[in-house]
DNA sequence: TACGCGATCGTG
DNA sequence: ACGATCGCGTAT
């Protein structure tokens, strides 16, 4: 089953990062179904000096953030990667969990071969992922909310042994924050 | 218009 | 530990 919008609703963004491991990310591609389970997560708020959001101030790039809880915000960093996020809280608010990691359930076969081949770490990382799934700005902004997405979250029978929380990954602001989650198994 | 810097990755 | 690589945001 899909998620609704009532999983996000009266939520903060730290919880909504750690509700997350566990859900399944499901992409219906032309070529077949890509599926995973999101096993890490790190949340980002308008009050943190290291969210794109801190401060409010809204730009171009990342007013997404800004919208309601359910739309994708996928960036273009270092050049050559993207990082996709759930956008989070209140319509109004600069609030988003990034999606750091998934572990590939279905259309492992595409994902190797959107990721030249390479068979290993398919998906454990930001920029892996986003290149296991083809996402990139085309996708920025797509309402995974929306029932004719081909892209949403559902619901799994994964349940994480122990969630451990961490400071965040890359960052050189707000690094004391223990917003990052992960999972390092899960029972079926 | 110019410049410095990444919410990374793969190799060594 | 380090280099690749380029759009974005801030400053001029």
């Amino acid at each position: 089953m899909k998620l609704e919008i009532d999983f996000f609703k009266n939520k903060s963004t730290l919880k909504l990062a750690k509700d997350l491991i566990g859900v399944l990310l499901v992409y219906e591609t032309d070529e077949g179904v890509l599926k995973g389970i999101i096993n890490e997560t790190e949340a980002y708020t308008q009050d943190d000096e290291s969210s794109h959001s801190y401060g409010a101030k809204k730009t171009k790039r990342n007013e997404i953030m800004f919208g309601r809880a359910g739309h994708l915000y996928i960036y273009f960093t270092y050049g050559m990667y993207y990082c996709l996020n759930i956008v989070s809280g209140e319509d109004g608010i600069g609030e988003a969990v990034l999606i750091r990691s998934i572990i590939p359930i279905e259309g492992e076969k595409i994902m190797i071969k959107n990721r030249s081949g390479n068979f290993k770490n398919i998906a454990n990382g930001p920029g892996k992922l986003c290149q296991a799934y083809l996402l990139n700005k085309n996708l920025n902004g797509m309402d995974i909310l929306d029932k004719n997405s081909k892209i949403y979250l559902e619901y799994s029978n994964y349940v994480p042994e122990k969630i451990f929380q961490t400071k965040r990954i890359g960052i050189s602001k707000g690094k004391e924050l223990e917003w990052r989650f992960f999972a390092k198994s899960f029972k079926n």
